[in-house]
DNA sequence: CATTAATTTTGACACTGTCAAGATTGATTG
DNA sequence: CAATCAATCTTGACAGTGTCAAAATTAATG
């Protein structure tokens, strides 16, 4: 039993066709992933992925997944906040990280967190969960960045993660969709966005 | 030849058709107006509307320019910056503002912002003129609050727009797409918002 | 009234998601 | 080893989609 049985049984089918669904995606966006297109480019009938995934909704939720934990390691990578950085620079790692992502994986972002999972379709509860502590990740930031005053101490936490999210995913939306913005001022934009936001007393 | 015209000339097929599809997409979305459905719903063959609209693309961005036209309005109906609103109020107006139109027009929000336009899709001329003037029109409001010390006068108008703009789409996307958030406490979140982005020295 | 232009319709094609029923295989028993 | 069962995959089918081409109908124009 080697990785490779091209009959009957494919063997890894749903591992094969999460790693082509997550192609087609990274290709050409979400509208670029069909049912049919997926199992052809896998080599399988067109209704071979409905063994492995409940519906298209399905599968899309698990990309979204993979999606998360993605970006939840390289959130982890950045080196902690060690003497080297001042708490603004560190501040403005994240943010540059967190659009590094966003730019690179493209597709998938527009996935994680479009209007085609938790608007249209329905979120697996695998995924709510995922991406619920890929948000207490940055809130557990926040909390360090208020004692370090980089934000207001005063304000409960929850509100500043909420807001200072919000124009970070707004970011992400106004370049990833290129309306009113030339790319080249991406991280000029984003300085400046942490500026505003950060306490400048 | 009054207003209603049952036979084959329908008289006013476009407004009709604008008017139905605006309709369909407040119902349920951009998913539930499928231009077949929209010329059943007018009474009109499947293929009529190509008469009037290119193509499919070309009527969402109808519909989308209506949105822009109605956005603007709201905006500039917004009282003057009398001496009865202090600046950061008068900022606080034009946040309120933009969240209650996108959260009345919900669904029309996400076209006019969404990928099935900006990125799926391609912009009619016509619809990139509007929303960039309607830019403009925020980038008028920041200048006039940078001179208030609203937002820091030493720094360029442009970007200062493009961040707060950027904040406040990601605050509408937020509470739109019901990520990460309850929907009660959407005002508290949009003036913790104006709060981290206004210059409080 | 005759011709032309503007509209609308019918027919067709390729594509989509997904259900039901059958075919094939690997695993599990007796 | 043989027989049964469950997992997996395929074929067939259906309703729905956007949109093109050709024909039909009406309004406008000379």
């Amino acid at each position: 039993m080697t990785t490779s049985k091209k009959n009957y049984h494919h063997g890894d089918l749903r591992e094969s066709l999460l790693s082509a669904a997550t192609d087609l995606i990274s290709e050409g966006g979400v509208d670029n992933l069909s049912i049919r297109k997926l199992a052809d480019k896998v080599g399988v009938s067109r209704t071979a992925p409905y063994h492995h995934f409940k519906d298209k909704n399905e599968l899309l939720c698990a990309i979204a997944e993979q999606g998360f934990k993605q970006q939840d390691e390289l959130i982890k990578s950045i080196p902690a906040n060690d003497d080297s950085l001042s708490a603004i620079e560190s501040f403005e790692r994240y943010v540059l990280t967190y659009l590094r992502f966003a730019d690179e994986q493209r597709e998938t972002y527009d996935l994680m967190y479009g209007r085609e999972i938790w608007k249209t379709g329905q979120p697996t509860a695998a995924l709510q969960e995922i991406s619920k502590s890929s948000f207490h990740l940055w809130l557990e930031w926040v909390e360090a960045l208020q004692q370090q005053h980089v934000f207001d101490p005063s304000q409960p936490s929850l509100r500043i993660a909420q807001s200072s999210w919000a124009a970070l995913h707004g970011l992400c939306r106004l370049f990833n969709d290129g309306i009113y913005v030339n790319r080249e001022d991406i991280a000029d934009i984003a300085k400046n966005t942490v500026r505003m936001l950060t306490s400048h007393s």
